[in-house]
DNA sequence: ATGGTAGTGGAACTA
């Protein structure tokens, strides 16, 4: 069994503690961070050691961004990723392979991906955040079509920015011009679901209509009474790996733990597929 | 249509 996971922290260095949590509690083989907020020199490496994962694949900048692959399991040909001619870290990849004692029987390429928020106003004209958003998500799906083959077994997660479903949002209708619920955005974040065909691990399991949130906004109060929640947070699996899903689990309960990330983990166990 | 919070880095920006 392989476990995969990833959180959006905002901030790995005020994480630490949530991260050490989480070793303990899930006994992941691998995990994916998005907006680590830190540059490359003052990112936590020993303290990731420490909680058990010495191979880190990282990629950085100062204040904003940031993305990483943690693992018990070395990691190889790690690729800092960079689309729409900027030097922004929003995407980096790596492979674990059985050779090294991983639990898996073929390498796996893991994909750690962190999408632009788009700002406030869902109109590539008036807003260049949200135009740099699609255009984002368009330059993904290029680079998996031209750089990959469906066959090749892949785990791409992170946050993803956008919630595709009706049951992804608390209101569907209220959020149908929301940045993350917009039909253009969906539309965008379909095109790269079908550049590898990849399979929606969380939908997989849990059927269509049953609500799911992976974030929460700071600014409410009482983040679970109000229950405002959008399911921003992603695994993607392309279609070699679909016989192997294990179990998936969004790990609600972490957003409780102090200081919260306003994000919770999403969990992916990998097992071997059953015998027929 | 506004404001509510968190994080970085030490103001203004991003989410």
């Amino acid at each position: 069994m392989l476990s995969l996971l990833t959180w959006n922290v905002n901030s790995i260095r005020k994480r630490i503690d949530g991260l050490a949590r989480l070793a303990e509690t899930t006994n992941a083989d691998v995990i994916c961070l998005q907006e680590t907020k830190v540059d490359g020199h003052l990112f936590p490496t020993d303290a990731m050691t420490e909680i058990g994962f010495p191979y880190q694949a990282i990629a950085g900048q100062p204040g904003y961004n940031g993305v990483a692959i943690l693992s018990r399991w070395p990691l190889h040909d790690i690729a800092r990723i960079h689309h729409c001619e900027r030097q922004d870290a929003r995407h980096i990849a790596a492979t674990i392979r059985p050779e090294d004692g991983a639990p898996i029987d073929e390498a796996i390429q893991i994909h750690s991906l962190y999408v632009p928020a788009g700002g406030p106003i869902p109109d590539p004209e008036a807003n260049p955040k949200f135009a740099h958003k699609l255009k984002f998500l368009d330059a993904v799906a290029d680079h998996f079509a031209g750089g990959y083959g469906y066959r090749d077994p892949m785990v791409l997660m992170g946050d993803f920015n956008v919630a595709p479903l009706p049951a992804d949002v608390w209101d569907h209708l209220k959020l149908s011009k929301i940045v993350t619920h917009t039909p253009i955005e969906i539309a965008a974040l379909e095109r790269l679901k079908r550049s590898l065909a990849f399979i929606d691990v969380v939908r997989e399991l849990i059927p269509a209509d049953d609500p799911v949130f992976t974030w929460w906004s700071y600014r409410a109060a009482d983040w679970q009474a109000v229950n405002k929640g959008r399911r921003l947070d992603h695994i993607w699996v392309t279609p070699p790996l679909k016989a192997h899903i294990a179990g998936v689990e969004v790990l609600v309960d972490v957003r409780h733990w102090q200081p919260p990330s306003d994000h919770v983990p999403v969990l992916l166990k990998l097992g071997k597929p059953p015998a027929i």
